[in-house]
DNA sequence: CAGATGAACTTGATATATTAATTATTAATA
DNA sequence: TATTAATAATTAATATATCAAGTTCATCTG
């Protein structure tokens, strides 16, 4: 029942043995959400975006002909609204977002995915969905569920 | 065995299915170990540390009295050397680490963690122990063994 | 032993994450 | 209706991640 000598503690040439097996686990997701992090960013990167842009662009892909407002997507990102004022400016100086304020409440800015972007995205959907599936080859089927059950479960 | 209305869906409000299973675990994946990084950022918040900044002291703590060369720490922490670099400088500003050049090898640098530094991540380590807990108490011990196997695996 | 090579960092530039503080508008209320 | 409060975004400031370039020093080669 040991946790001294785990393939972790190696892998981060830890000196200490682990205190628990909680926190050998949730140091282990960590690690390995940064190792599948690094595959989408390799995939996104033959388009000239980052992850975090990729994802914002996706978000919008999803959303109607008008777009979402700025606040909307930060919510769908589980993230804070000043990063994504400042993506979707860096998205605009690319073309591959466009920003139109409302006229009916005009305090809110609708956000939209251009027609290039579309475009870009389009052509990054069959590498990133490679890279998921490269990423968890060494889990069949089943465990791959038994695993999403177990992180739904974290996440509740 | 379809994958259009599961609980990872819903939560990211994603309006269409996934297209496989593997696309869901590898995001499954990356949101899970967000909701774990902001347990750990809120526990070391109460140091005035962030979490990478923990992490290099701790590695500093499990070296020698003399420290450890900058890009040896880099190399623990999977990460690039310049942002080590600019780390320590901001945990010297604090006290809790210092610097130290090799006479033998100029060129390198030992950066060793203070008295001060040690109290700091001595205060902190029941607390982290006790954030790992709380996130992975959904999981039993046999299934937290199974995550952590599965894990290992998507990593090796 | 002078010059090339490589190692160990450091610096600079861009992108992102996060918190706090501001601006512009709209809604609520005294 | 004049204020005040609440929304929706943006701006500012600090920390981090990453890539490219530059610096210092040690070592190897001819």
């Amino acid at each position: 029942m040991s946790t001294i000598d785990s393939a972790l503690a190696r892998e981060i040439k830890q000196t200490k043995p682990f205190r628990s097996v909680s926190e050998e686990a949730a140091i282990g997701l960590m690690l390995t959400a940064d190792v599948i992090r690094r595959g989408f960013n390799a995939a996104v990167e033959s388009e000239g975006i980052t992850l975090p842009q990729y994802n914002v662009l996706r978000i919008l892909r999803g959303a109607g002909e008008r777009g979402l407002p700025t606040l909307e997507i930060a919510d769908r990102l589980v993230e804070h609204a000043p990063g994504i004022t400042r993506m979707i400016d860096r998205l605009i100086a690319k073309k591959l977002a466009a920003r139109d304020r409302c006229a009916e409440d005009r305090r809110i800015v609708y956000c939209a995915i251009t027609g290039e972007g579309r475009k870009v995205i389009g052509r990054l959907d069959d590498p990133m969905l490679h890279a998921c599936r490269a990423a968890l080859v060494p889990l069949d089927r089943g465990e791959q569920r038994t695993l999403m059950a177990m992180l739904d479960a974290i996440r509740a």
